[in-house]
DNA sequence: AATGAAATTTACCCATGGCTAACTTATTTA
DNA sequence: TAAATAAGTTAGCCATGGGTAAATTTCATT
């Protein structure tokens, strides 16, 4: 019956193999960037994320150690093979919480900056949640009509 | 049209008032434990928070030094009026994710480790929405029900 | 009152992920 | 092709929040 705390450095601490969230942004973003030309460069990077040229290098010479990347100093950012196939898991990881947020009522302006902080603290089983909400109220309209209703109701009485 | 990406560490730098997630979590848990006595020590709370105590007394300092605790060497650690509130807040705040995550239909012992990390993500915004939720299955019992049989129909499928 | 144990602090250390300033390399352009 | 500009790197700084080891203070016991 002992609850057990951590502080949150503590339960963001990246595992042995895992990510920090940091990483996570990166790695994503440079998912999003290489579709058009299967490449990045450490300025578009350092601009979509915004941050300083040089933390994005430093960061893009982390990834490379890891083998998520493949970068060669001046070079283009390309996905290695695990690289690619972890940040299409953290974009459909940025979607499906997207989604969700959404149709819980968040408004539209905040829902990237929610989205991209809660991404990376939830763990695969509060995905699952997330992604079986998501198709609950695909498969009943009616309750999610319902549902935007109701809150919908609940927005007059905060303003 | 232009999204506006920043990575986590940038969401989560403290504004001017506000507090850094860990501060959070001792605020929270000093108020916790400051329940039964009116106050609570060092020791106690790098127990609680499973922390050395060095990182607590450390902590405990730059509350003391916002006037948000009551602390000198070697003494009781108690909460200022402004601390006890921010704390109080900060339990309901706890207290709405984890219904709101036990209504999901995330595993009572996942409950715990997610809401420590989602707490200090959330918008005031967000908050609402998921205030709503829970409104929402108090004031519909029939959905709720409808809810909890789909996800354990789900359960099945990914085990 | 003296001593030993427990609680707490101090002084450092480490890692992460930002930043700026200065330098180097690559690319344009005259 | 030489000079100017743009892109990227390096070195060194900062803040946060952990940690250990050693010193200090408080408290309990004799
Ligand atoms: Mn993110
Ligand atoms: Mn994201
Ligand atoms: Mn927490
Ligand atoms: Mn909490």
């Amino acid at each position: 019956m002992e609850k057990d705390f951590y502080t949150f450095s503590e339960y963001m601490k990246k595992e042995d193999d895992s990510l920090t969230a940091s990483m996570e942004d990166y790695l994503e973003m440079i998912y999003r960037l290489s579709g058009r030309n299967g490449f990045t460069r450490i300025n578009e990077l350092s601009a979509a994320l915004n941050v300083q040229p040089p933390s994005a290098t430093k960061m893009v010479q982390k990834l490379s150690e890891l083998k998520l990347i493949k970068y060669e100093k001046y070079g283009v950012i390309m996905l290695e093979e695990e690289g690619r196939l972890l940040g299409e898991n953290l974009i459909k990881r940025h979607n499906v919480i997207a989604n969700f947020l959404s149709l819980l009522g968040v408004p539209d302006e905040e829902i990237l900056t929610e989205t991209e902080k809660i991404e990376h603290t939830v763990s695969e089983q509060t995905m699952k949640c997330f992604n079986d909400f998501i198709c609950f109220m695909n498969n009943n309209p009616d309750i999610r009509k319902k549902y935007i209703s109701y809150i919908e109701g609940h927005k007059s009485n905060l303003l």
